[in-house]
DNA sequence: TTGAAAGCGCTAACAT
DNA sequence: ATGTTAGCGCTTTCAA
């Protein structure tokens, strides 16, 4: 059943079409966007024609006359995080349920990677752009983008776009205050590698501050190679230390759920029972986080409508219904406590020396 | 600093640099090209004028006159599940460093919206299209594309276009053998629900085709209701009745992982211990199977290469590089033998009837 | 109700 | 080495 693909014949375009139907160009260019006013007999004959040539529209020459296009630019920091895999997938299917196409740029948090995926996207002439996250301290996408499109952020923040997120400076506080609660004193933050985020920052900032405000001290660690070593105050140390070591942590706040279940798998390697001897707390709640055999106590977004209220806050400012000043959408958050965080070991004070 | 959004300009063209640069529209859409013969001076101060003008090209333009484009369509099922989120995620990198640009369209496994889905993106006269899963039996996917551009399938199959793939009928056979071999007689497979992709079938026959080669019966599950009950042979179960009731189940076959985690979860909640009461092989290898929590057994695909190669193919079609009859890549699949699958239980088949 | 004509921003012969 | 010109496939006045 192998046929060779045959080569390939230039498209039909509306002129072959009008061609066929005994009319015009624009007669046929009528029918094709429903413009009113159209005979029915002629409507009927062009769509035939079009039928038995299987014409199909060239959106790029109508984009190029109206200088407008109906897709969105949407700029991911990583694909394979299951929340943002969720997340582009329920902003795909809004956008799509309002006439517009997607264009991904995966951006791996490279602020180089994301600075040419925008240009790229410009040069498409998307009609607006989506972050739903950015590296770097977003200057440099700020230069590219010059005011030239309206763009959103999702699940972060930038005060030169319409926002629509989670507050995550309070949301990692409340995190961190339900460890504080649980009698643990020393709580560790779990986040990627070097490269920040602006969730990132903002969640740190909102562990930080909870912190302080117990009068405890942060200790902030980043992934050096993934599931062995992390990063603390600039110098690499064993994970298993972290866990395990004099002065152990006794609690953690991830991030993000991906980081948590990291955690909770070297907890798991190093013989640590958690959350006996170890609490966790994640950020997202992703889908998997909720099977019994995770159980991650974390921080939900609400994400379809975050996605939602993005497409529409996006679409809205690209069809102009929309005006005026920025405006930010924050919605609420909740901390679901599952299985993995509890009251801190008693022992905890002994070991620190 | 929320300041209202700038009423937008229209972006300079190539007319505006040749103006303020004193040149022509040709030369500078020369220097913008990169075309030779161009003297240093005058592309210097070409060069000068862009950045003046904040000038990016218009590659709606430039794809109309040139009558090509450098992005390709990817049709996926499911986003959210993290194989095609990791894939996706790898296509989208080997694309753009090879220089073309991806637009995603997320089908849900539903045929209509994969049809408008691939309409879409042939208005739009993307280069290539890229199935990553496809719903239906493909006639009307084929018939909408009606070899107007090079298509491949990666990761599933069809004869109307390139195959990259793993072989998922001997896979699936792999992995049930894994099974037999172990002891077990009574094998479910588990699938998504009334819906079936191409993948799925493939995998259910190599399923069924070991089984009928060991002298046994096939149990088709579909989920009806996520985490309680499916279909088998035409009637709703719950979950619990074929994984504890009379004439049980020893051992899972679940067409990919996220299911073969579901089933673990119900297996967990039900009170079964894994593997001792149940096994459960899955599909895939996703990052999540190799925690501790989880320890899935699986089959891996090699998704990198997967990836690359269903770029590479796809991009040489684009070029004309490659030319001739459809290829099939077929690589190879590994069973990964983690905590999920052991011998059968010694009083097996004292329950059965 | 339909058609003729101009033009969107760019490229690619072809002249110069 | 640079400029002139003619489109790419469509939409959109404006006439007929």
């Amino acid at each position: 059943m192998t046929l060779p693909p045959s080569p390939r014949h230039k498209p039909p375009t509306i002129h072959d079409v009008a061609r066929l139907s005994g009319k015009s160009k624009s007669t046929v260019s009528n029918v094709i966007r429903n413009a009113p006013g159209v005979n029915p007999q002629t409507r009927e004959s062009v769509q035939a024609a079009i039928a038995e040539l299987g014409y199909q529209l060239n959106i790029v020459a109508r984009q190029l006359v109206q200088q407008r296009s109906a897709v969105i630019g949407v700029v991911v920091g990583d694909l394979a995080n299951p929340f943002y895999a969720e997340m582009a997938k329920f902003i795909e299917n809004f956008a799509s349920s309002r006439g517009f196409q997607v264009m991904f740029c995966n951006t791996q948090v490279d602020e180089d990677v994301e600075l040419t995926g925008i240009r790229n996207l410009i040069e498409h002439r998307v009609a607006g752009l989506m972050f739903l996250a950015y590296a770097g301290d977003a200057a440099g996408a700020r230069h590219v983008v010059a005011d030239r499109l309206p763009v959103v952020f999702v699940t972060c923040a930038a005060d030169w776009g319409d926002v629509v997120a989670v507050d995550d400076f309070a949301a990692a506080a409340a995190a961190t205050r339900h460890l504080i609660a649980l009698g643990h004193r020393r709580i560790a933050y779990f986040a990627d590698s070097v490269r920040e985020e602006k969730a990132d920052t903002d969640r740190r900032g909102g562990y930080a501050g909870a912190l302080a405000d117990a009068g405890l001290e942060p200790l902030v660690l980043r992934w050096h190679r993934k599931p062995h070593t992390v990063v603390a105050e600039g110098v690499i140390v064993p994970v298993e230390t972290i866990l395990t070591g004099v002065g152990r942590v006794t609690a953690v706040f991830a991030a993000n759920d991906l980081h948590a279940i990291d955690v909770l798998d070297c907890a798991d390697r190093a013989g640590l029972r958690v959350p006996h001897d170890l609490s966790i707390i994640g950020f997202d709640d992703v889908a998997l986080a909720r099977i019994a055999r995770i159980g991650l106590t974390t921080i939900a977004q609400p994400k379809e409508m975050l996605a939602e209220l993005a497409v529409d806050t996006l679409t809205q400012r690209i069809k102009g219904e929309l005006q005026g000043g920025f405006i930010r959408h924050s919605l609420d958050f909740t901390l679901i406590s599952r299985a993995t965080t509890a009251k801190a070991p008693i022992d905890d004070d002994r070991h620190s020396a």
